[in-house]
DNA sequence: ATAACATATGAACGATTGCTCATATGTTCA
DNA sequence: TGAACATATGAGCAATCGTTCATATGTTAT
């Protein structure tokens, strides 16, 4: 490998946070990376939604729907709520809407 | 499928963005869902810099930087220029630190 | 206790992804 | 022009991902 940048490297290299760091973010935005589950955290943009309104909506079954809430609850991006047999779901924070947001932004300008 | 929404779902259904608008949405995020190119992104953080050196920092083939940063260009998160026979490599615009900033704060609260 | 409903979950399968390897393209200098 | 260097690219392969299907769990009402 290549010419020479090892000064440039090792400040760079100082100022990278920690691996592992870098591997949550890149877990948290793959989460954001499916086309389902971008549907759903817009579905929830409003207000809360139970499983099957979400299914219904999006015109996917139960089962592929409930698979994808769990993902997204496991990155802390919506949270639930039980009321009977329903269970209801929500954008867990703001953070879900800004980073939606900003990616909007960048693909309509 | 379910109980009864149909009131509800017609008003989410008409305030959800097109489907061609979720499906790029999805494909943005999903860039960033890798490890690989968000360090790659970290690195463009402060300043430009050239495949090799890219390559060099994070211990990976040259090839391979070449193949993810052709996948950055292609969504727009990274531009670049030649000078002579190396290529220089820049963040395209402030979307990408915010968007990574976005993240950062989700996972670090 | 049993039936009906809402949701969750594990296994399996096809599709997509990220890397490697070999090689092509572009550029400079002798 | 040819050699050396920097980058790009296509094919192939292992690993990961998103869905389906079957079934389990949890809740309510009879």
């Amino acid at each position: 490998m290549a010419h020479n940048h090892e000064a440039l490297l090792k400040n760079i290299k100082a100022d990278m946070p920690a691996d592992e760091l870098l591997q949550d973010l890149g877990d948290l935005f793959k989460i954001f990376g499916d086309t389902t589950r971008i549907k759903i955290m817009y579905a929830l943009y409003e207000d809360e939604m139970c499983v099957c309104a979400i299914a219904d909506l999006l015109s996917m079954t139960q089962s592929a729907i409930s698979h994808q809430l769990k993902a997204l609850k496991a990155a802390n991006l919506v949270s639930s709520r039980r009321e009977g047999k329903t269970v209801y779901y929500r954008l867990a924070d703001e953070h879900v809407k800004s980073i939606i947001a900003q990616g909007y932004e960048h693909i309509t300008e």
